[in-house]
DNA sequence: GTAGTGTTACTCGGATAAATATTGTCCGAGTGACATCGG
DNA sequence: CCGATGTCACTCGGACAATATTTATCCGAGTAACACTAC
């Protein structure tokens, strides 16, 4: 039971994005220098975020990523499936049906024992996911987190977002 | 998310081994042959269900694998932490520090909350995989499993099985 | 007939290769901003 | 001075190696049963 390390980055970039606001956004480079990860294999789990609906990505420069919902809609359990793939972690291989004994279909009919209980198991832990949405996630981390990592990597955001159409400040030429 | 292949044998092999009575064994060949495994492979989880104290190994001829404790004490959380490892599948590898902006190590002090979210959910995974007893799977299978497969099941193990001390029936000779 | 003994076959155990999935990297296509040129 | 246009740099996107983990296999150590021999 070893979870992919790209989560981790995943769930990461996905808390900083919905920091964002005005429907700014944030390229890739950016997220993989503020978690000191190589940008190209960053890129390959944010493709991953952008297929399952959960960001945009905006090409062409002052291009990037932002959230495609409102974080309040977004749960962990939508990010790891969409990193880790939507099959369950217990597949069943129905090596109940390997053995020497042959029998008729209608005999396995009901569904393994064993697997309805890893299932179990891990509808509980999808479920517990799910009820974690991103939304808590950054509230809490801008709440209780540190005062000074959290004015660090908001100061961070400021620096590198890249606003919708423009509205540069512009202050000197 | 992947669950390890051998998860599933190594239940299906202690669900096996459950339904053994009067600390009779079972060779680790036999419950190869029953799932239609490898020998050598399933050994290797056998191993480690031995290495935690989940099996006892008997050597020798007539020797084989028996439960070390009571099924009711048997948890599928053990099964798959003996198997897969202790560690927990998110394991957070700290990239919020690993940025350009560097702060002081106080700053850190609190744990990072994505991961404290990713441990909540999982320990609610385990605390449900604690909940399903080796022996209500069995008693499960037994009672509501397909009659033809239980007792084909139950003649394998009935010819398969290797009592404890040679109370052989001795029938002829 | 019984006890002792040597052999034998069967078991588990750990160390060793192959296959697969994950991790990491690179190059190409697309797009909007910027500078330049013309009116 | 304003607009159109061409160039350019920056972005994402997908395809290609390197590494780690998992899977699979083999060979060796140990043990108790079995057969044989001697008494």
């Amino acid at each position: 039971m070893k979870l992919s390390e790209g989560v981790e980055a995943a769930i990461h970039s996905a808390a900083m994005l919905a920091r964002l606001e005005g429907g700014a956004t944030m390229p890739g480079s950016a997220l993989a220098e503020a978690f000191g990860l190589s940008p190209s294999y960053l890129l390959k789990h944010l493709q991953a975020l952008t297929a399952a609906r959960i960001l945009e990505s905006v090409p062409g420069p002052a291009g990037g990523y932002r959230l495609a919902r409102p974080a309040e809609t977004i749960s962990l359990l939508d990010i790891v499936l969409a990193v880790e793939g939507p099959r369950p972690a217990f597949r069943c291989g129905e090596i109940r049906q390997r053995g020497p004994v042959k029998l008729d279909a209608s005999a396995y009919a009901r569904p393994c024992n064993i697997n309805a209980a890893m299932l179990r198991a891990e509808k509980a832990y999808r479920a517990a996911l799910a009820a974690e949405r991103l939304s808590d996630i950054v509230t809490e981390y801008e709440t209780q987190g540190d005062p000074r990592a959290v004015a660090a990597s908001c100061a961070f955001v400021t620096q590198r977002a890249r606003p919708q159409k423009s509205t540069a400040t512009r202050s000197n030429t």
